[in-house]
DNA sequence: CATGTCATGTAAGTGGTTACATGATTTT
DNA sequence: AAAATCATGTAACCACTTACATGACATG
């Protein structure tokens, strides 16, 4: 809630100007375990973020017709206001625990292939941030690598921990143990 | 998306008539970890699942005005077609880890005491669901004891990865380390 | 008799996705 | 020449929360 979409465009921004097309791509690679955004969210918060002052148009390229954006004096400083907001405690939905609560009602073959799946899509999850933080190293000098450095190890250690699960769950469930 | 709410209501329906102030309960207590909706969400709901036949009012009390529903011949299909399609992948969003990545501009006191709130939280959860838990064992003859405990495994083992990490990070990022 | 919980519902607003539309540039 | 990607944006819709309104019953 409350527009948080404002205070990630306004986070990446202090990096460097970006377009909203950077932004989206940026929070694909970087967030991608935590966060997300559509460009319909995007673009026209840009533009209202414009009118309220908070960032300014930084150039217009001609080549791809491209429009960066930077960071304002306003918006730096709503940005050091909201990181002293406590956050927000975190709902999230996971269909696929509906499902296996639910499940008795449906064939144990079918969850089956949607734990493998998770299994699946989490493990890989799990390599590319193990990819990201060897590819961290290098750039240890950068003021904020301690804290990116935590956010991945959160990422990791929780896409660990549903593939284990998934591991336990198909384990227990089974053939060969009927 | 795609209306889940609907698909928890068959699925709590599925145990016997309930209201819609006794489903929202449920789902807070049961899905608490992994779910959650609100009555503006239910109460229409509802209505508008009656209208297409899905459900049915069962009873409605005059103690206290309360209105019961049940599952009908044609909810309880629409609920095992929806079991059959692959739950869609999760998106979540943690404040917390987007405070923590722009972190370099903030207090790292303050920072400490938000991770300090997560894991507070995160640890009152794990307890409450190891005390589900241990109730679960006298009715395991239940038909969906083991999805149940499937469900809460994994309510477990994340509560136990956040409050691990929270640990990790608190140390860290400790004074006496300076 | 006040507070809390039970109980139902609506209206307004926010947040977010999806699909569409357009067109340039780059790669195959 | 076609396909992919870069790039911006809008409109329609869907999902969801919050605040409000109402009132019965139960407990201290």
């Amino acid at each position: 809630m409350k527009q948080k979409t404002r205070y990630v465009i306004l986070g990446l921004l202090t990096e460097g100007d970006l377009s909203g097309y950077q932004i989206q791509k940026l929070i694909q690679v970087r967030f991608r375990f935590f966060w997300n955004e559509s460009y319909g969210q995007i673009y026209p918060m840009l533009k209202s973020m414009v009118e309220e002052g908070w960032i300014a148009i930084a150039s217009t390229e001609k080549v791809r017709k491209q429009v960066k954006y930077h960071l304002t004096e306003i918006g730096s400083r709503a940005l050091d206001l909201w990181l002293l907001e406590a956050p927000e405690k975190e709902s999230f939905r996971l269909e696929l625990l509906l499902k296996i609560y639910f499940g008795n009602r449906a064939d144990p073959e079918v969850l089956r292939t949607y734990v493998e799946r998770f299994k699946a899509d989490h493990l890989s999850e799990l390599h590319l941030l193990e990819h990201f933080k060897k590819e961290l190293w290098p750039i240890r000098e950068s003021d904020n690598h301690r804290q990116i450095l935590q956010v991945l190890e959160f990422g990791i250690k929780t896409h660990q921990t549903y593939v284990e699960w998934a591991e336990a769950y198909l384990k227990g469930n089974s053939h060969d143990l009927d």
